[in-house]
DNA sequence: CCTGCGATCGTCT
DNA sequence: GACGATCGCAGGA
């Protein structure tokens, strides 16, 4: 099920745009996770955007700048990976020019190959249509072996890299639905914005 | 130093 | 649908 477009990294101009495009641009497209015993491949099927010094449910809201947010004023193409609840992982990956703390945050995948690879790491029951396999950013961290410890602040766009993203099977604007963002009641009149967007697998 | 809590998940009812 | 887990980080003293 691998074509060649799963494995053709994006670069860095592609995350060195608006925030909320690359979010919709990046559905479709593929994540791949490079290891020893193999790639894991999937594909990209729910993303959210978060508009740095502009938006209340960002962590850079006002420019802040703490140890945690360091990296989200890296270069676009960075990897920000953060702890949440003492426990989960989740993935990022910064966009803007330089300097805007801006990224978009990887909410669902779907899996194209490297399946067996992906199940080894989750140890829950597994539904059909993989329902429960990577159905949120904690898991999907977790299907992935994605920590902090691993890639935070490390450069996607490295044709070293271990953890990147690829060209796939970009989704038609018009399969794309915008919803209001999960987590964030907190972010008073930010948090009704629509910018969490979904395909279908 | 001390406190409060979160861009979540799995389990149980 | 509800709730407890679990800890690094942020903010204040």
């Amino acid at each position: 099920m691998t074509s060649e477009n799963q494995l053709k990294r994006l670069p860095r101009d592609f995350f060195k745009r608006t925030t909320e495009g690359i979010a919709k641009d990046l559905l479709g497209r593929s994540l791949v996770r490079r290891t020893k015993k193999g790639d894991m491949i999937t594909k990209i099927i729910e993303t959210e955007a978060y508009l740095g010094p502009n938006d209340k449910a960002c962590h850079t809201y006002n420019y802040k700048k703490t140890k945690r947010t360091k990296t989200m004023y890296e270069r676009p193409g960075t990897i920000y990976v953060y702890l949440i609840y003492g426990m989960y992982h989740c993935l990022n990956v910064i966009t803007e020019p330089k300097g805007e703390p801006c990224a978009v945050l990887i909410r669902e995948l779907y899996p194209i190959d490297g399946i067996e690879l992906i199940k080894e790491n989750r140890s829950v029951k597994i539904g059909k249509n993989y329902k429960n396999l990577m159905d949120g950013p904690g898991k999907l961290c977790m299907a992935l072996d994605i920590t902090k410890e691993k890639f935070n602040g490390k450069d996607a766009c490295d044709p070293k890299s271990k953890l990147f993203f690829a060209e796939g099977n970009p989704a038609n604007p018009s399969e794309i639905k915008a919803y209001k963002r999960i987590g964030i009641d907190y972010a008073e009149e930010d948090k009704d914005r629509l910018l969490r967007f979904k395909i279908e697998k």
